[in-house]
DNA sequence: TAGATTGTTAATCGATTAACAATC
DNA sequence: TAGATTGTTAATCGATTAACAATC
């Protein structure tokens, strides 16, 4: 279906653009131009266009897009209609926070089983969810084909559960360790939420802000 | 201090770069060449020297990097030497995983007090940190001068809360709820850690690999 | 029909890569 | 000294922006 390879930075405007669409729905508007689109999103139209051409043609000339619709074509494009099953690893408080709080089902996918080493978690469930013993993992995913492993252990366990997930059917692995498992991992898509990067990344801004608000004042003294 | 305007691009990849000189630290390597850590980090010597030389030289011809040198040279561009303050709101579950998992002050923070509704909450401590009542956001942040606000609220929550955080001195917030707090909100940096958009795109990897591997089983029937 | 807005081609801009003189 | 590797300038590459014919 995807003939051109597209690029990163398209990719990762693709679940903006999805959920600027779905606040749209809520506020009833069912229509939409690029300009439009693209001074809410604080991008250019031209931007917006080029990015959406990489996946066929989703408007109409002289009328701009249909809300539903394109949202619709978005969330295909992005995989929400494949079925996507995942596991979860580490109960923890990371863990347990996206169990509780984080609808995978929204986002089309389906939360099967998560596993712990906890023996007062073990044969329960959680939100309709079973915890399993790290023991039956290699078990479980031999018997249940799943896509991608959410990893919430804690960062000394990051690097060997990784090891006993790749080779058993994993596509990609949702990691959420402050480990960098990118390099070595050779086949498996890796995608990283690393807090402190985050972090670190605000910290740089509000640095260089008050430097030039130094600055400035420096100037004018 | 800093003069040039730095890409996007080069401050993203600041605590990367700083991840990976903490691990190499801790490997005992006190020395290391752009090519060299390049390699581990799969970029291009030219981008790392290229990157660094935004802040300044810290390496030296036929020698290389001086791994603790580099390492506190960059912590200190990113801010980490500046004594930040941060105050969390809403002691849920990613506020409490991150109270309990995140260690702010490693990363240069110093988390001062947490804010909730939850009666059963008002009062207590979790980990030396005080959880105060919502109803006194704003007198504490009158009396303690705050950088940034870790936002950790439920979604209703996000905007109201926002509103009740600028203009009270606060620089920065760090937006985990699902809401798009950029655009509006006027003069206040915002960082989103957005886990749908992170998981959307990992989604569209695993699709794009799968159509991939079909496209290939069909040229080879 | 006239106005609006698309999809796409061309132009511009910025970021990455390559090359090399400087020098430890 | 000779070898290695930096910091930086120039070349290349890719992404964003502008422009416009097509058309609803």
């Amino acid at each position: 279906m995807k003939r051109v390879k597209v690029s990163n930075n398209v990719i990762r405007r693709l679940p903006r653009y999805l959920r600027r669409l779905d606040e749209l729905t809520e506020e009833g508007v069912s229509r939409i131009s690029s300009f439009e689109l693209a001074s809410q999103l604080g991008l250019t139209a031209s931007q917006i266009r080029q990015d959406f051409s990489c996946f066929g043609e989703f408007g109409q000339q002289g009328y701009g897009y249909n809300v539903p619709a394109l949202r619709a074509h978005l969330a295909s494009v992005l995989g929400v209609d494949r079925g996507f099953t995942a596991v979860l690893i580490g109960v923890g408080n990371i863990g347990r926070a996206l169990m509780d709080n984080f609808c995978f089902s929204d986002w089309g996918f389906r939360l099967t089983a998560a596993f712990d080493i906890d023996p007062r978690l073990i044969g329960t469930e959680f939100k309709g969810v079973p915890i399993l013993g790290m023991e039956n993992l290699e078990d479980y995913l031999a018997e249940n084909k799943t896509d991608i492993a959410v990893l919430t252990v804690p960062k000394e366990a990051a690097v060997t559960v990784t090891e006993r997930l790749t080779g058993h059917g994993i596509d990609a692995i949702w990691n959420f360790t402050n480990v960098e498992l990118t390099g070595p991992t050779s086949d498996v898509i890796v995608e990283n939420v690393h807090f402190s990067d985050s972090l670190l990344s605000l910290s740089y801004y509000v640095a260089e802000r008050r430097d030039e608000a130094t600055a400035k004042a420096e100037r004018e003294k």
